[in-house]
DNA sequence: AAGCGCATTGAGAGCGCTAACAGTAAACTC
DNA sequence: GAGTTTACTGTTAGCGCTCTCAATGCGCTT
């Protein structure tokens, strides 16, 4: 069996009856094409199926094809979640990702992207919380004049775009699902004081209780790490008060899943007496039983916006770039399990 | 300021005094160099730091440069962490790894993986399980002879190169480290029917027991399913026993969760009043708390591994392969944390 | 009508590397 | 010692694409 020959610029040039440097300019859209022409080179582009040799395009073009994606904490499985979308939508977009880890941050992580940008020539870079917020590798990007994306970055906003969601509203509308569905005693656990999510999710669940008129008690709130262990010492506290709140909403799921487990301890079924509420929908949310109520971030379409802006070449010089642009929320979604549970009954 | 330009074959041929084609030769292993030339040759790919263009080895050479990673269900921590080793082992070796997700197996999924091996042109494979033990998807990969490395098979152990760990033997190495900590009535759940991996775990419980003539009673040991639910359902049943065990073995970390969350409904203390113990070492594992005692796998190495067996070519062509090489068997770790307990005292 | 500017397209070189073949010198054969 | 093999090294021609620069055509000015 003959190997089949993957589809050359030239065929594609050959059947529409122009030169190669017609399909290649259609292809990279910047330069002047007549729309006649465009259609026409478009047209057998779709026919043949045409994908370009990017090993090609990146030995011919000064562009690498190449996009680096720093992150910090290879364990979470936002993390994870997001490489797999990276990956994904770069490989559609022709361009391909190299990934590079930054924890144990030290002098060794700034040669390593060092490296990344003059060595391996990434065209751009997505940098993950909470390595976005790096003030010295954020200085060697800007220094190197090498757009980049932020997801979630929490200081400097002006200094790249950057693609983020609502945390305040996202928190402002479970607290009122919890309100819908009956609970007006309804306690808090923050988040790690250093982040600022943590800060916007929490205010946006007290100005849901403010908005219903709903007093909370001091008690009911209790401050956390983000972690289980934390997150367990604060349920604790909060389930041993004589009056205990019907819904308790954890700033994470990781602390979330700890307040299944203090409330096991009181024998408190889950959500017949106590409904939980968590945040982010990470793996832990539907390992565990009940399955979290939780918040899910849009991670995939962050992933996809990130590879997208960064491909479009729309700030390819972020100096020139409109700084009114840079903002980018997207959507998130409230997931509903068996963790919560309507008390108007 | 001047870019710098990435050093080329070219500088390393002449700083070397040879020709361009024994730099390539001596790069790509293959071909017959003296080893006064060799020496030569890589001393000055050393000083120079000289690393090859993949892009343009890919355009000039027969082989692709790109390696292939099947993958079936992306929410596993073991999966994430097993994606970011092979990223960062192929980078070493100047491969690119292209990542594809098989759940939802269907038509489509043949014809993803038809794409890859005809389109992208993959040097190889690895499957991670389950999928590596898909019989039509194997059936693809053997048709078009592409060399593939399977992490964990369970069956056709004689179709290709694999990777794994000797599960029986770790199994059996913590349940003895639990007899040596003085528990003599230990509890045990059995992962998932299906796979073969329950099996081996199971046996090497049972026979470390039986080396140190303990009997278990049969109530003793439950049937799981490797999910939370099926953990604490386990759980809960030998947690009710009248004369209850002093430690519980799960065959996976998230039943052990379910475990800690059994006792803590129980209000047994864990490790004080019971002893638990997980198995993979995934990120559930340190995340509950106590932390999780377990087997981990040695995942990174694994993947390390796995690229370097396809890109040595060693099994380049798998029908002229010596199948007796096939089997490599990675050492395990037992990894003591807060969820057990010497009880000797 | 000649000259100019602009928009669009094409020709040729070359990116960095390797396959295939072509040397070259030493070693071996008889 | 002439012919032949062996062991190594060099030369040439692309891989598929984009860059630079030149060419073409067309409308418009003077």
């Amino acid at each position: 069996m003959a190997i089949k020959k993957r589809t050359r610029i030239q065929d594609v040039a050959a059947k529409a009856n122009v030169s190669m440097m017609t399909v290649s300019r259609v292809l990279n859209q910047d330069a002047k094409v007549s729309d006649k022409t465009r259609e026409k080179v478009m047209k057998v582009v779709k026919e043949l199926n045409y994908r370009p040799n990017v090993s090609a395009r990146r030995l011919a073009s000064s562009k690498s094809f190449f996009l680096g994606l720093l992150y910090d904490n290879p364990s979470g499985s936002y993390t994870s979640q997001f490489l797999l979308s990276a990956l994904k939508s770069c490989r559609a977009k022709g361009y391909h990702l190299i990934v590079d880890e930054c924890s144990d941050y030290n002098q060794k992580t700034l040669e390593s992207l060092k490296e990344l940008i003059e060595v391996s020539r990434v065209d751009g870079l997505i940098l993950l919380p909470p390595i976005c917020d790096n003030p010295e590798i954020l200085q060697v990007i800007i220094d190197a004049n090498l757009p980049f994306i932020r997801i979630a970055p929490d200081t400097n906003l002006t200094a790249s775009p950057f693609i983020c969601m609502d945390d305040y509203q996202a928190a402002f509308e479970v607290t009122n699902r919890l309100i819908e569905q009956g609970h007006r005693k309804i306690g808090f656990i923050i988040g790690h004081p250093d982040q600022g999510v943590s800060r916007l999710r929490y205010q946006g669940y007290l100005d849901a209780l403010r908005s219903h008129r709903i007093n909370v008690p001091p008690e009911y709130i209790e401050q956390g790490l983000f972690d289980y262990k934390s997150g367990l010492d604060a349920a604790m506290n909060i389930l041993s008060l004589e009056d205990k709140p019907t819904a308790i909403f954890a700033s994470n799921d990781d602390m979330a899943a700890a307040v299944l487990s203090a409330a096991n301890r009181f024998k408190l079924d889950v959500p017949e007496k106590l409904s939980v509420v968590g945040f982010d929908d990470t793996q832990l949310a539907s390992t565990i039983w009940p399955h979290l109520t939780t918040v899910r971030q849009p991670i995939n379409e962050m992933a996809a916006l990130a590879i997208d802006l960064l491909s479009s070449g729309k700030f390819a010089d972020l100096s020139l770039a409109n700084k009114a642009q840079f903002r980018h929320v997207l959507d998130f979604s409230i997931i509903e399990r068996e963790s919560t549970q309507d008390i108007t009954a």
